[in-house]
DNA sequence: GCTGAAAATACTAATAC
DNA sequence: GTATTAGTATTTTCAGC
C-alpha cells in the first residue's frame, strides 16, 4: 500500500472531519468525485482508515479525571505480560495501554469521574495483577487531546 | 444538558462507529428515527459530540514511534506556562498535552517516525522553551489506543 | 414527547471518454 | 485519470398524534 500527496491530503481531511462529503473532498484535492471516492474505499479496505468515530466531550459526562499509571512488572516474562494484560482488559476505565522501554514496563491512560474512582481502580488493579510498583500522574488540565496523526510531518519518498 | 440511558446508548454507539445509520441506531435504542435523530442533533449543537473523525493506522504512514515527555517547568508561573504552550503549539508531532499535578508539570504525547525524529523534536523543544528537565518514555508497543470514553462506567443520577 | 412519510442530499456503482 | 448518469441509501424536514 503506497500513498501519494493526494492520498495524504484526503486522509488528513477525513481525520479532521469525517462528515465531509466526497464532493467537497474531491474539490479540495483537485480530483473529480469518482477517483477520490475510489481512493477512500481503497483506504478503508486496506485498513489505513480503521474506523470513523464520534469524539465526545469527557466533561459532559463528569469524567473529569484523566490519569496515567506507570507500571513496573513483577517479572519481565511473556507470561507476566499476558497475565497483566488480561486483567487490564477487564478495566473499562483504562483506555490506552503502551508497553514501554526503560525502567517502567507499561503506561496506562485511565479516564474516571474522580479521585475516589481512581483509588478504587488502582486498588482493583494491584489486587488482581502481580505488580512490583505503580507510579501515577494526575492531569489537572487536558490542554489538548488529538487522536489525529501528524501527517504534515510525513515526508514522501521519491 | 442532561442525559438519560437512551442518550448514553446513542452516544456510545456513535463513538464506536459514527457511520451507523440513524435507522439502525434507533432500532438498537428502541426509538423511531426522528426522535433519535433529534437527540443526535442536540448533542452536536451542545458540543457533547465534538467531532466525527476518521481514525487512521499510524503504522501505515511509518509513524512508528509514540513517546511521552514529562516536562518540569523552569518556574511555576502562568507566564511560563503560556510561553511553554506557545512553543508546543508549533510542534506538529505533539498530539496531546496534559498539565500535571506533582513533580512534573506537563505530559506530552508525541508521534514521530523514528528515534532520530524524536531526538530532533526534543532538541527543538529544549532549545526554544525554558525547561528545567525532561524525562522521556518510549513506547515499544501500542497495545491499545482508544479515544472512546468509558461510558459504561457512568452512573446516572436519579 | 412520539410516529410515519415525503423531500433533499449524498453515496455507490457503472458507463463512456 | 474525467465526466456523466442512474439507482440506492441516508439525512432532514414536515405533517399529525
Amino acid at each position: 500500500m503506497t500513498f501519494d500527496r493526494i492520498d495524504l491530503k484526503i486522509l488528513d481531511l477525513l481525520q479532521r472531519d469525517a462528515t465531509m462529503p466526497v464532493a467537497q473532498i474531491s474539490d479540495q484535492v483537485g480530483l473529480s468525485q469518482t477517483p477520490c471516492w475510489k481512493r477512500i474505499q481503497r483506504h478503508k479496505e486496506a485498513g489505513t482508515i480503521r474506523a470513523r468515530v464520534a469524539l465526545l466531550d469527557p466533561d459532559a459526562f463528569g469524567l473529569n479525571l484523566t490519569a496515567f499509571i506507570m507500571v513496573e512488572a513483577m517479572e519481565r516474562t511473556r507470561e507476566w505480560r499476558a497475565e497483566f494484560l488480561s486483567v487490564v482488559a477487564t478495566l473499562d476505565a483504562v483506555r490506552d495501554v503502551y508497553r514501554l522501554a526503560g525502567s517502567h514496563d507499561f503506561l496506562l491512560r485511565v479516564v474516571v469521574p474522580d479521585t475516589a474512582a481512581f483509588d478504587a481502580l488502582l486498588e482493583d488493579l494491584t489486587a488482581r495483577a502481580r505488580i512490583r510498583s505503580v507510579n501515577s500522574l494526575f492531569a489537572l488540565e487536558r490542554v489538548a487531546v488529538r487522536p489525529q496523526l501528524p501527517l504534515s510531518t510525513i515526508v514522501l519518498g521519491r
